[in-house]
RNA sequence: CGGGGUGUAGCUCAGUCUGGUAGAGUGCUUGCUUUGGGAGCAAGAUGUCGAAGGUUCGAAUCCUUUCGCCCCGACCA
């Protein structure tokens, strides 16, 4: 059979990845080292994702505000941990003005800053130097912010959504006033993740504390969402960090409680990346492209005219009708009348992940039918029907597919979940080439044998069992 | 930053060893015939051969320098 990518899944899944990115019109390496330029047809999926969300966090009571890109160096300094975490891939801003100098372009060195910027990696840094400011007395807390914005980190090795060296997020910083305030925040927000990527995203996340090797630099507690890929190696999709009081006192984040007395805040951090499209793209796509849910899907049905030259206008005409009752239902439809040969129209479509995918020809005009296909099921489920019957049940069908897609992901990754009881248990199901994660005892974790395991087959601690803490799971990560 | 590979048409690549002035497939444009899971025929357009310097009558090809990208490792949203 053939397929719409190449080389398949099986074949060659990394290779496989970036072709779909290509198929789908979703984005491109930009000019720039390590960062992407994300296309209208990808961009359109984040800001699908980017508003769903969005509600949910300002449902959670914080605010979106803006700070600035470029962070002063000694910002960094204040706090150990955090600086040692982002030291190595940090881009730097050292001149204000270029200058022609022997026929070349190049910073001018009377232009050299004295404090150099940092472009921010994260924000932790300058929004406690805000928060310090703005947070005075218990009345203040808890404050919660949130900012929508691009970040950069300078990566080894980058690759489209899933590690670029600038890439696009939330971050979303609170302060309480209690320790168990702001703990239960961090919690709070994982779970709030949790529910999105399971109901918006249509994934199930694997969701639990990082243990203390892997955990955020300068965090108390991580927590983190961690999604199973079809090649059965992880992708951390999102983190939500206790950071105890390191940043309040780094930036002397302090209030008057109402005791009187002076204290520091407790704060938290928490944020989701484009590096959920990736998610989203390597979860549900397949050999003929991407595989949109419908709830983030730019277009949720498009329609086809199958037109000949005599029944094209005629035929163009009444698919724009229907667009348009569709739309009326609430919809997001794109009648393709474009001047394309029908079949070149459906494998675009096809690739560009569209869930329902109507088609109409002369005959059905004239019977008032169409004929439908889920992409998430593919040829074997079209089906033709009464054009009433379709506009009555779209809004149901996109629904069922939403869940459906959900419901497939849950069963593939139940085979990809194994436990194992011991460390001899885990090489030999590694070494039998076994994908996956692996459940084992954490502390069996803790020691050398381990470390040389994690080194031979370059796996990595994932997080703890929420449902059982003393267990944790091990996998190979993207 | 270490190991390996690679830069030639929009894309995928041949041509480089053995210097002789630019190729294929695909895509694109136009026309005719087709049209319900990737159509056929015909005509046409497209390149400072990654960059700089050198050798030569002559360089995609040989020499020197340099830059980018890809894959494998340390990293992570």
């Amino acid at each position: 059979m053939k397929t719409a990518i190449t080389p398949t899944r099986s074949e060659n899944f990394s290779e496989w990845y970036q072709n779909l990115i290509t198929a789908a019109d979703l984005a491109e390496n930009a000019p720039v080292r390590g960062c992407m330029t994300v296309k209208p047809y990808g961009w359109a999926i984040w800001e699908l994702m980017r508003d769903a969300l969005d509600k949910r966090i300002k449902a959670c009571g914080a605010q979106n505000a803006q700070f600035p890109l470029l962070i002063p160096l000694n910002f960094f300094n204040r706090e150990a941990e955090h600086v040692a975490g982002f030291a190595k891939e940090a881009a730097v801003v050292t001149h204000y003005r270029l200058k022609m100098i022997d026929g070349t372009l190049q910073p001018d060195p009377d232009s050299k800053l004295t404090e150099p910027y940092v472009i921010r990696p994260t924000s932790e840094t300058i929004i406690g130097d805000a928060m310090s400011r703005w947070v005075q007395s218990y009345r203040d807390l808890p404050m919660k912010l949130n900012q929508w914005v691009n970040v950069m980190r300078w990566e080894m090795r980058p690759r489209l959504f899933l590690r670029t060296s600038e890439f696009y997020w939330q971050e979303g910083h609170n302060a309480f006033a209690t320790h168990d305030a702001a703990n239960a925040d961090a919690r709070k927000m994982h779970k709030v993740y949790g529910d999105y990527m399971r109901e918006i995203l249509a994934i199930p996340s694997i969701m639990g504390e990082k243990t203390p090797e892997e955990r955020f630099a300068g965090a108390d507690h991580t927590y983190t969402l961690e999604h199973i890929m079809q090649d059965g190696r992880a992708l951390q999709a999102g983190t939500s960090h206790d950071l105890g009081q390191h940043f309040s006192k780094s930036f002397g984040i302090q209030f008057l409680d109402t005791d009187g007395v002076l204290k520091h805040a407790w704060t938290t951090s928490w944020g989701v990346s484009t590096r959920m499209m990736g998610s989203l793209f390597m979860t549900h796509s397949d050999d003929d492209g991407l595989v949109l849910p419908p709830a983030v899907a730019p277009y949720q049905v498009v329609i086809i005219p199958i037109t000949r030259e005599d029944t094209a206008d005629a035929l163009n005409a009444y698919a724009e009708k229907l667009g348009a009752r569709l739309r009326d239902a609430g919809v997001r439809v794109l009648v393709d009348t474009s001047d394309m040969r029908s079949a070149d129209k459906m494998w675009k479509w096809i690739k560009r992940g569209v869930p329902l995918r109507a088609e109409i020809g002369a005959r059905e005009m004239d019977e008032n039918n169409i004929t439908v296909t889920r992409r998430d099921l593919g040829k074997s489920s079209k089906q033709t029907m009464a054009t009433d019957a379709f506009v009555a049940d779209v809004n149901n069908m996109l629904t069922q597919i939403q869940h459906d897609m959900y419901d497939a992901v849950v069963a593939r990754n139940k085979t990809m979940i194994h436990d194992v009881a011991d460390l001899g248990a885990l090489e030999s199901a590694l070494d039998g080439g076994k994908i996956g994660f692996f459940r084992i005892k954490y502390d069996l974790t803790q020691n050398e044998q381990f470390e040389s395991l994690m080194e031979k087959y370059k796996i990595s601690r994932r997080c703890l069992d929420d449902a059982d803490p003393t267990y944790v799971y091990v996998a190979k990560s993207y």
